[in-house]
DNA sequence: AGCACGCCGACT
DNA sequence: GTCGGCGTGCTC
């Protein structure tokens, strides 16, 4: 027989089928080690064939072989064809995708514990080996014991002199971890409410292969997913359950272990090696039946998937951001598809470019309007700051945010204070009116640039002058918007210098743990006040907290970006979703110097669709996605040579595209990456929004072209950020 | 990706 | 005369 191999080197030179002999109980997806050029090397099997194709002398044998069950599922290859073409990577690296790290070979494949165990033998001890006699009675008793375990209670010594005069002898064993033993199990499944029922028939009924549920936070979504998971694991069919990366928190994953005890696998970045590779098997080996994790989980290796769940769907973790640059939700579609499964998308706040393919009937709609205990979600109020400014405020604080903590620490609840800290837009506000400079041609907002003093559209590189005084009020106070973590705390601790405050941002944050105990402090109550960045928006239940405080919602609204608009509103429903979460109704207070933005408006309203509709007509009339796809060619090298040629090369093969098919190109533009270095790496960029994706093959196709040993050439799709 | 094979400059 | 630079090409 002849095993059709892919070897695991990452490279287009070698990025074909290598054949070899085999024996004929070989089977595909089996992990190999072939001789590859004098040497030996790590490969996959992807098929066997009792022909070969190449001259039968130069055919040599598989060296070794891995895995009984095969290690890739029979999907993988179907798989494999379409990721590698898709997002043009060599086969290797898209098979690669499909093993967890560990079990690229040559690193830990089991982890055997060894165990002590009593033969029987007899043997003479002398009267002064009492350590023997003492661990020789210990062993009969208990027959075999943890030979690390034995080895502390009597002595290496002795221990040994037993096994080397035989009476004991070493047994490796196998163990399989469990990073959730000792939870509850068997946890039975709620009653689901109408809304829930019809939403789990309407999923069931099959019209649609893909389904979004849209619910408020509160709605009871998970229900509605782990009931769709409890009937596709009755038909027998396995699941994959996916969460973004940062929800994957302890109560989670106990949650979901309750409900589904050793059936569910957890595949997360949390677990040591051994652990992740345990769950992993008990997955290939059918032990387990629902896989779930983060974006990577959608490569579990379950056969006969019945349904795929995609939790928080607009979470921009469910994008890779390395090679291959894969969206989750296209892979999704290509198991789902492949399985005759359903794809399940849920979040509160969907990505516009999922919501208007449920509106446009590709997608099924589900919308969840009510909280299961019917609570109303917090009330928003909106400070102005730019009054607060006149008034003389020159705090952090609005009056009305003070009067509210104020009373929130009176009755003895807690606050969340909210920063609105993403990257270092650096972005031109006016203080007196809250004028925003933005680009005449897109609509975004511009970024300043320092070394030219000038500002700068990043989706079409126009440049525009440093502003000194606002163009719409001649106000002199144009400044780099927000508002400094140090100056709230401080401003906080003047305010109320008996609260106790907790601060959680990248400075206070050390080491892996670091943000689970922050929040555990606070959960505990022990402070009042916690204050923090992006990483408090999601995941924590705090029932005590009655008030939320948004400090700044203009930071992300005028970051340089189409999609800040959706981000913040994204934002401010899931920060609004912290308050009132038990008995106490929430409020939250919004700081903003344009209270009157169409953004704000809606989310203060909670009021998606109408956020939807604004949103749409406006990247219909300015040309974004999902009206449009943009596509970023990144060139980057070491040498500034060698790099602007190949831009030149990926630029002109782009013009000649756009010569043939003008009605395609919406934008296109070469230029420098805002950020012209990035670890020494020089970095260039053809930059383009095109009408459709029809052309986007021939873009990725002219990357490979011009990519090198020296120059690395990339696309990306809808980049999340353009720096 | 590695490694061999191969054809031109400065050294024991 | 040889040691060694890294360009080109192959690996079942």
């Amino acid at each position: 027989m002849y095993a059709q191999v892919i070897v695991d080197i990452a490279h287009s030179q070698v990025d074909k089928i290598f054949e070899y002999s085999c024996p004929d109980n070989l089977s595909a997806g089996s992990r190999v080690k072939v001789p590859f050029g004098g040497r030996v090397i790590d490969g996959f099997v992807i098929g066997v064939s009792p022909v070969s194709s190449y001259p039968a002398e130069k055919v040599k044998p598989v060296a070794q072989i891995f895995d009984e069950p095969p290690a890739l599922v029979p999907e993988c290859t179907s798989l494999m064809h379409g990721i590698a073409s898709r997002y043009r990577v060599p086969k290797a690296v898209a098979l690669r995708l499909f093993l967890p790290s560990e079990m690229r070979l040559g690193k830990v494949h089991e982890v055997y514990k060894k165990f002590a165990v009593y033969t029987g033998e007899d043997i003479k001890l002398s009267s002064s080996a009492k350590k023997q006699a003492e661990a020789l009675r210990f062993l009969k008793d208990e027959k075999e014991y943890d030979l690390t375990r034995l080895c502390e209670k009597f002595g290496r010594g002795a221990v040994n002199s037993l096994i080397e005069k035989g009476a004991v002898k070493t047994d490796k064993r196998k163990i399989t971890r469990s990073p959730f033993s000792g939870l509850p199990e068997g946890v039975s499944a709620k009653v689901l409410t109408p809304a829930q029922n019809a939403a789990l028939e309407k999923i069931e009924s099959a019209n649609h292969r893909v389904n979004l549920i849209h619910g408020v936070t509160g709605s009871g979504k998970t229900e509605i997913y782990l009931s769709v998971i409890a009937r596709e694991i009755e038909r027998g069919k396995t699941a994959i359950f996916l969460v973004p990366e940062i929800s994957l928190t302890p109560q989670m994953l106990t949650q979901l272990r309750s409900r589904f005890g050793g059936t569910a696998a957890i595949l997360h970045s949390g677990l040591s090696a051994g652990e992740r590779f345990d769950e992993w098997w008990r997955l290939r080996s059918g032990e387990a039946k629902i896989a779930i994790g983060a974006r990577s989980a959608i490569f579990a290796p379950l056969e006969n998937i019945g349904a795929i769940i995609i939790d928080e769907e607009h979470d921009s973790s469910y994008l890779s951001e390395s090679a291959p640059r894969y969206s989750t939700l296209e892979i999704a579609k290509m198991r789902a598809e492949y399985n005759g499964a359903k794809l399940v998308l849920g979040s509160a706040t969907p990505s516009v470019e999922t919501y208007a393919k449920a509106v446009d009937g590709e997608y099924g709609l589900i919308t969840l309007t009510e909280r299961i205990n019917k609570k109303p979600l917090p009330e928003i109020i909106i400070a102005d700051m730019r009054k607060e400014v006149k008034r003389g405020n020159n705090t952090a604080f609005s009056k009305a945010l003070r009067d509210e903590l104020d009373e929130t620490l009176k009755s003895g609840s807690q606050a969340i204070i909210f920063l609105n800290r993403r990257g270092y837009s650096r972005t031109v506000m006016c203080r007196d009116c809250g004028y925003v400079a933005k680009c005449e041609n897109c609509d975004v907002t511009l970024t300043y640039h320092s070394e030219e003093n000038c500002l700068k559209c990043h989706y079409c590189g126009a440049k525009y002058r440093m502003l000194t005084a606002c163009p719409e009020c001649g106000g002199r106070h144009v400044l780099y918007s927000g508002t400094g973590t140090q100056k709230v705390v401080a401003d906080l601790k003047s305010l109320f210098p008996t609260a106790r405050i907790l601060r959680m941002d990248n400075d206070t944050v050390t080491g892996k743990d670091g943000h689970y105990n922050i929040l555990k402090k606070f959960a505990s109550k022990q402070a009042d006040i916690l204050v923090g960045t992006q990483m408090i928006a999601k995941g924590h239940d705090f029932p005590a907290v009655t008030l939320v405080g948004i400090m700044d919602a203009d930071m992300s609204l005028h970051f340089s970006d189409y999609r800040s608009g959706e981000r913040t509103f994204q934002l401010i429903t899931q920060v609004s979703g912290r308050s009132g979460r038990a008995d106490d109704k929430g409020k939250v207070v919004l700081q903003t110097c344009s209270p009157e933005n169409y953004i704000l408006r809606f989310a203060t309203n909670y009021d998606y669709s109408g956020f939807f509709k604004n949103e749409t007509a406006l990247r219909k009339a300015t040309g974004f996605p999902p009206y449009s796809l943009i596509c970023r060619v990144m060139v980057t090298s070491d040498n500034s040579e060698n790099a602007l040629e190949a831009l030149k090369g990926v630029y002109f093969a782009i013009e000649e595209l756009r010569a043939k098919f003008p009605e395609e190109f919406i934008f296109l533009n070469k230029m420098h990456s805002p950020i012209k270095k990035i670890q020494g790496k020089l970095r260039y960029q053809v930059l383009m929004r095109l009408s459709s994706d029809r052309l986007l093959e021939r873009i990725y196709d002219a990357a490979v072209k011009y990519s090198s040993d020296s120059v690395l050439v990339y696309v990306e799709e809808n980049p999340v950020n353009l720096s």
